[in-house]
DNA sequence: TTGAAAAGTTTGCATTTCGCAAACCCTAAT
DNA sequence: ATTAGGGTTTGCGAAATGCAAACTTTTCAA
């Protein structure tokens, strides 16, 4: 949804319930350094793109506010669920893909 | 696939068919510095990353490298599921909300 | 309520990286 | 042999990055 990089981030930050200095630390930039991203003051080259869309397990897309929010997946992929509903939902999908012959 | 950021801008530039000329024009930077992103001696900032994907039309995950149908958007988000079982999947999901209290 | 720890921000500076123009290389067509 | 198109390399100034340390704000237990 967001435009931002920065303010996806953080939304995406948040969800996961990270600190900032837990995820300066699981990308491998000092606290201040992740702060500034988070500010929009600074920005992560390439690598620390794809640091930071694995430990927060997002699309670069979203992160970069590229992602169409007109898909199922957007639905899902929001704060209208919880980890514990999603998770549910993950092990339906997995259901409905083992039921084809 | 590939893993390097510049062998996949090469790979999705040729596909489409545009000079590097081309694309440094339509990305706004001078050819020297698009032909260095190719060659992988320079990264360009998350601005010219979004407007290289709008430009070929391609997901940033893609040029990043990073197209792992890991998350829950990716599995519903694709061709791996028939609309039939979309539904099936939604109407799970909608179970899944009105669930709450 | 207090105060110590955690969380987050700002600053100053060294370093790295970026981006450009210009020169250069290579191939194909003329 | 010359031109043109496509691509690469170089040199350097400008800009962005990253860090540590200092600082502010929030949290929360005693």
């Amino acid at each position: 949804m967001g435009d931002k990089f920065n303010e996806n981030l953080k939304t995406e930050r948040e969800r996961r319930g990270y600190s900032q200095k837990e995820m300066s630390e699981l990308i491998g930039v000092a606290k201040s350094t992740y702060s500034l991203y988070e500010s929009g003051n600074r920005e992560p080259n390439v690598m620390t793109i794809k640091k930071i869309a694995d430990v927060l397990n997002v699309t670069a897309d979203r992160l970069l506010g590229l992602e169409e929010p007109t898909t199922l997946a957007a639905h899902f992929d929001g704060e209208e669920y919880t980890e514990d509903e999603l998770d549910e939902i993950r092990q339906f999908a997995e259901f409905v893909k083992n039921k084809r012959k």
